[in-house]
DNA sequence: GTGTATCGTGGAAGAAGTAAACGATTGGAG
DNA sequence: CTCCAATCGTTTACTTCTTCCACGATACAC
C-alpha cells in the first residue's frame, strides 16, 4: 500500500479528555480528517484538491473570473494560476478575455470538464457517505442544519438570500 | 433570479449549491476553519498549534514519551524535537531519561506549564464559545454527540473502553 | 491626459512537511 | 556473553507549499 501519511497509528494511544470533550476540538478534527481524505482520493483520481474545487464551483454554471474563484477557495490569486494551467491543458476549463474589462478572465467548464465533474463527485459522495455511515436520516439533517448555522453566523459567503 | 448573463455580479462571493448542500464539505469547511483560527490565537498568546497540542496532551497528567505525543498528534517525530525544545527552554515541560528504558525521554508538565495551559485553554474556549454560539444547549450537546459517533468510526483513538 | 487601482502572471524568498542517516540503547538469538 | 536487528530522539538535507512583490495590460476617477 502506498502509505501517504498518518491515517491509523501504529499504537493507539488516547486523546486527553479534555480535548474529546471540546465540541469545537472534534469539528476541527472530523472536519480536517474528512478534508484529507478526500484530496487523497481526489489526488487518486489525478486531481489535485484545488482543482476539484474549481470544478465544482464552476459546475453551478456560473462562469468566473479568477479572482473570485481564488476568493471563494481561499487560494492565492497566483497559485490559482497553475491550477487553471492544468485544468485549461486537459481541455476541461476555458479561460477567455472578458469583453466588459478586458483585464479579467472569464473561466468556465468545457463539456469534458462537465464529464470530468460528474466522476469526482461519485468519488466526494463515497467519502461523505462512508463518514457519515453511523448517523441515520434524521441526525444527517440535523447535523447539516447545524453547520449551516455555524457557517452562516461565520462567513457571510454562505449567505444567499434571494 | 433571471438568467441573462449580467445578472451573474462579477464577483460573486458564493459557494455553488452543490458544496452547500454537502454536509462532508460543510463540516470539512467549518472544521478547518476552527483549527485556523484557534491555531492563530494561539500563536498570538505565543505559541505554534503543536505546541498546544503537546500541553493539552500533558495536561491530562499523564508523562508520556515523544514517540507517543507524536502519534496522538499526528506529528512527525522529528518535528515534534524542535516544539518540544522551545516549551523546555522556556519552563513549561520537563524532558527526563526514562530510567526504565534509557532511550527513551518521559515528557510532563512543569508547574509553570499548567499555568500557561490555563491561559491557553480560556483562549480556545472563547474561540469554541463564539463558533456555537448560534446554538441552544440541546443543539450543541446533539452536535457533540454526532461527532463523537463519527470520529469514533473512523479512528481507534478516540474509542475508550468505558 | 495623468495618476491610481485592479487583473492575471511570473519569480523569489520563506516556511512547512518529508525522508534519510546517526549515536545511544534495548532485546533477542545463538 | 556476543552479535545483530530494531527503537528512540535527534540532526541534516531535500522537496514541496505559501506568501509576497513586481510587471504589463487594462480600467476608472479627476
Amino acid at each position: 500500500m502506498t502509505s501517504t501519511k498518518s491515517e491509523i497509528p501504529a499504537k493507539s494511544h488516547f486523546l486527553p479528555e479534555e480535548l474529546l470533550a471540546s465540541t469545537a476540538f472534534l469539528l476541527a478534527r472530523v472536519g480536517v480528517g474528512i478534508k484529507l481524505r478526500t484530496f487523497a482520493e481526489i489526488e487518486k483520481a489525478g486531481f489535485s484538491g484545488p482543482q476539484y474545487g474549481v470544478l465544482a464551483l464552476l459546475g453551478e454554471g456560473a462562469t468566473e473570473t479568477q479572482a473570485s474563484i481564488a476568493d471563494v477557495l481561499g487560494l492565492d490569486r497566483s497559485q490559482l494560476v497553475s491550477e487553471l494551467d492544468a485544468l485549461e491543458e486537459r481541455g476541461l476549463i476555458e479561460r477567455r478575455r472578458d469583453p466588459n474589462d478586458r483585464r479579467r478572465h472569464t473561466v468556465a467548464l468545457t463539456a469534458a470538464g462537465k464529464r470530468q465533474l460528474v466522476r469526482l463527485r461519485a468519488i466526494v459522495k463515497r467519502i461523505e457517505d462512508s463518514f457519515l455511515e453511523p448517523l441515520d436520516e434524521a441526525a444527517r439533517t440535523q447535523l447539516h442544519d447545524t453547520l449551516l448555522r455555524i457557517a452562516c453566523s461565520h462567513d457571510r459567503r454562505y449567505k444567499r438570500e434571494s
